[in-house]
This record gives C-alpha cells, sequence and structure tokens, in this order.
DNA sequence: ATGGTCGCGCAGCGA
C-alpha cells in the first residue's frame, strides 16, 4: 500500500496539481493538510473520479485535513479520540483504510518559542499522544502522517547552527515527538533513507527551495510491525516546482499490512 | 540588499 501525506497549502488553489499528480503516482492513501476549505466546498467529485473516497475535515479559512482512499474509508472521526473537550480547530482526521487505523495531523506551528501559540502546540502533541496510545490500543496497524511543523534532528533543517532556540527544532518539541513515537511509532522515510538534506518543505520567498534551504517536517509515522515492511520511501521534490506549487512536497512510503 | 512569497480576502495576518 501506498501511503502519502502532503500540505497542499490550499487545495482550491492546489487542486489541479494534486489531481495530475494522483493520476500519475497512484497512491492508495492519502493524507492531506491545509486544505483551507470548509465541509462543503471540498471537492468529492473531482476525488471520486480519480477512484477515491474522501473525509474532509475543515473549517474555512484555515487549517483542514483530509484522508482520500481508494482501499476503503471507514469510522472516521474528525477529532482527538481521548475523550476529551473537542478540538477548536481541524487539524486531525481519522479513518480505518484497509485494516490500517490513519490519522492525518497538521500540527500547530508555534509561531515563535514563549508565544502563546508555541505552548498551544506543545499541549496539542500532548494531546496527539493520548489520541495514538488510543487508536493503538484498538489493535489495528497505525499510521500518523502529516505536517508536524518539527523537524526530528539536525539531518532534517539545512544549516543546524541557523535552527537554535527557534520553533520546529527546540528540545520540548523534539521531546513531544519523541514522547509520540515512543508509543511504538517509526519514522519510515527515515528508516529507509538514513542521509541528511532530505526536506519536504522550503519556504516560498528568497528562492529558498532553489538554494536548498528547507526542513523535513512531513513524516509518515507508522506502528513497528507495519514500518519493518517499508523498502521505499520518496519526498517529490518535482511536486514543489513549476507553477503554482505548494511549499510542500508530498513524501510517499510504500508499507504492506 | 538585513528583505525576499504565498493564500485568504480585501487589511493585514499566518505560514
Amino acid at each position: 500500500m501506498r501511503f502519502v501525506t502532503w500540505n497542499v497549502n490550499s487545495l482550491k488553489i492546489r487542486l489541479p496539481r494534486v489531481e495530475a499528480w494522483l493520476a500519475e503516482v497512484q497512491p492508495d492513501v492519502v493524507c492531506l493538510q491545509e486544505t483551507k476549505l470548509a465541509d462543503k466546498a471540498f471537492p468529492h467529485l473531482a476525488f471520486q473520479a480519480l477512484g477515491y473516497d474522501a473525509s474532509h475535515c475543515g473549517e474555512g479559512r484555515w487549517n483542514g485535513v483530509a484522508i482520500l482512499s481508494r482501499v476503503g474509508l471507514e469510522d472516521v472521526v474528525c477529532d482527538f479520540a481521548d475523550g476529551g473537550e473537542p478540538d477548536a480547530e481541524a487539524r486531525l482526521i481519522t479513518a480505518t483504510c484497509a485494516g490500517v487505523r490513519v490519522t492525518s495531523v497538521y500540527v500547530p506551528n508555534g509561531r515563535a518559542l514563549g508565544h502563546e501559540h508555541y505552548a498551544y502546540k506543545l499541549r496539542w502533541l500532548a494531546r496527539l499522544k493520548d489520541h495514538v496510545a488510543a487508536t493503538r490500543a484498538e489493535g489495528q496497524h497505525v499510521v500518523v502522517a502529516g505536517d508536524f511543523n518539527i523537524a526530528p534532528d539536525d539531518r532534517d533543517v539545512y544549516d543546524p547552527a541557523k535552527f537554535v532556540d527557534v520553533t520546529h527544532t527546540s528540545p520540548p518539541e523534539r521531546a513531544a515527538l519523541a514522547e509520540l513515537t515512543s508509543l511504538g511509532l517509526v519514522d519510515t522515510f527515515r528508516r529507509v533513507h538514513p542521509e541528511d538534506g532530505l526536506f519536504s518543505w522550503w519556504d516560498y520567498r528568497a528562492g529558498d527551495f532553489h538554494q536548498g534551504r528547507g526542513m523535513r517536517i512531513d513524516l509518515v509515522l507508522a506502528d513497528e510491525a507495519l514500518a519493518a515492511t517499508c523498502r521505499w520511501a520518496i519526498i517529490d521534490r518535482n511536486a514543489r516546482k513549476g507553477s503554482q506549487p505548494s511549499d510542500h512536497a508530498p513524501v510517499l512510503v510504500d508499507l504492506y499490512p
């Protein structure tokens, strides 16, 4: 099964590119983030025409996450599965695809160390751990894929010296991600590609993409048994090129549940 | 040169 995560930065603007990419790559399960759509504006028919069922959790102007699947889409939950208060923002959606419990996540950005939004990011990640623990307890294979807004280690940024005391690399954020993986989840792409310099996001400004100034913040986490089946993974840099790209490239991971 | 670009939506914020 081919899994993809892709922060599309507005599905309204990006739909033509997403459609063409899906037709070419033929993934089985796709986790989207930052659709920036209300549920009623989600283009179900466009995806149906390509063979995908879809579920979307959106609020309109910001955030918005979805799961597309051509191998079944069941038991959709549009929030944390920890039994707590509903999250105010549309940042995760969970569904079962061919026996795999899949969650598409858009982790808060954090904005700056010490900012209220940074505290929100850490609280959100702590809740995500509870969500994953609850999901794992159901006994199915688990995939948690999305824009984590965290570079797991120094291989995941273009210049570690430039990422000191900033969001995406700060020790509390990395510790929160480690808490998550301590539940038995594995960064599948990293398992296949240990080298540095492989990024999934580049700022639109200053020619960062062409200068190689990026970060790897889009991850596909899978339970250990499922991750052990991974033999192939790639970040499709070509999808970051050309006219009207997202600032994120899609990450593809083949797993065999 | 100490910025730079997008997307949303129509000012300026968020990323």
